[in-house]
DNA sequence: ATAGTTTAGTGTATTTAATACACAAACTAT
DNA sequence: ATAGTTTGTGTATTAAATACACTAAACTAT
């Protein structure tokens, strides 16, 4: 955003990317894409799923075309936020790299066609199983899940982890996965809804062999931050 | 901290710059310091001081490059965070940069000495009362005390404005100018002295003519986060 | 149809935290 | 000694967070 003195334009200077952080919840646990490295460094080990920012677009644009291109997802129906930026010297290449990481969050069916050929191979991981990852990614993941935990305390960003119409039970055992802790039915179900935030769908959840709920979906899907 | 394919060495890439946004309390008012551009893009405007990213150093350490080179100020003296990264499309230059900005926290008596060769113009304005800025610097500035804001509100932050031994009516005042808000001192006492983050020196403050106050220090000055 | 199983849905009492509020104490300047 | 100024302190009220248990509504197996 700004030119300055001592750059001349040919100078060498750090490269950027852009990272994208895809979580979703599924099987009960909350999960994130990564993808097998094809070539050094790290070949062969699990990251995050990134590209070189260009020219011509912004960092958001790059954020986007990472996610379409690594799983099909469109930038529209998703949380995204910026998460931090790293720019540390690298001990494992010469390369200089500044990378900026985003977090998106998903819900598990909007995510299901992770099919692209442009991909090698892309896998969800449980974050509490990851495998040996490459660069400072293991570090990222975990500021990331930091942030979603604090986040999801004061703001609607939940509404990114579940489809349109849910239970309000689903919406606590996300908390809880979250959180990883046990949430108080009562007062979980008081405080969501005297936030306001939520209406009833006027539909019920007939599925299983018990009294069916109701469904619920988000007024707006406005970033909301409160407290 | 990643490297990929599509991006060969010399393909043309974004730069990357580092802003830092110095905040003090002066004159009763929240400040920063704007240097005054001496070339175009917006030649004669305020603006951030910034420097470029070199090959060979960190994003922390082109962050404490600008300070020392801008202001004089040692990296271990104050308080420095990312605020965010920035990488729209400028329309007013064809550069293409990224801008990753810090914020600074420094006591007024530490700034002082501001008097630097390398720098042309150098001042304080009240964040209430800016001149006309350069690029989205404006912007940024709004970002950064919003963060102040609702950080000071969760963490011990405000230490970085203090110097080290003050007050407590300092510290409330420092709340004030920040929060923009009249605080209830015997509230204000009951919650400072209830974090137990704050020890009486043990001397008094025997300025003015009234009661003596106790002098406090922070137990530490690593950065805390509460509630 | 009845009993058994499972999840949905609801209210109150208790504890904790935030707020509102006023006066005596200690110093200086005159 | 008096006036002027800031420091330092406690309690009552309100609001928010927590702890806790039973009935309702569906399905399943008999």
């Amino acid at each position: 955003m700004r030119k300055n003195n001592t750059n001349s334009a040919n100078v060498e200077h750090p490269e950027v990317t852009v990272d994208v952080l895809i979580f979703t919840i599924s099987d009960n646990k909350l999960k994130i894409i990564l993808t097998k490295r094809g070539k050094d460094p790290f070949k062969g080990y699990w990251a995050l799923p990134g590209v070189f920012v260009n020219m011509n677009e912004s960092l958001l644009d790059a954020a986007s075309r990472a996610l379409k291109e690594k799983t099909g997802v469109e930038i529209e129906k998703v949380y995204l936020e910026q998460l931090y930026t790293f720019g540390e010297l690298s001990k494992n290449s010469k390369s200089r790299v500044v990378t900026v990481a985003y977090f998106v969050l998903s819900n598990n069916y909007k995510l299901t066609p992770i099919k692209s050929p442009s991909v090698r191979e892309l896998n969800l991981f449980s974050v509490n199983r990851l495998p040996e990852l490459a660069f400072n990614h293991k570090m990222i993941i975990k500021k990331a899940v930091d942030r979603l935990r604090s986040k999801i305390e004061y703001s609607n960003i939940v509404l990114g982890l579940l489809p349109e119409k849910f239970r309000l039970s689903d919406m606590q055992k996300t908390y809880e996965i979250i959180l990883n802790a046990k949430l108080d039915k009562r007062n979980f179900r008081k405080k969501m809804l005297g936030l306001k935030l939520l209406q009833p769908v006027g539909e019920k959840d007939l599925q299983g062999a018990h009294r069916p709920a109701m469904l619920y979906r988000f007024i707006s899907k406005k970033t909301i931050l409160f407290d």
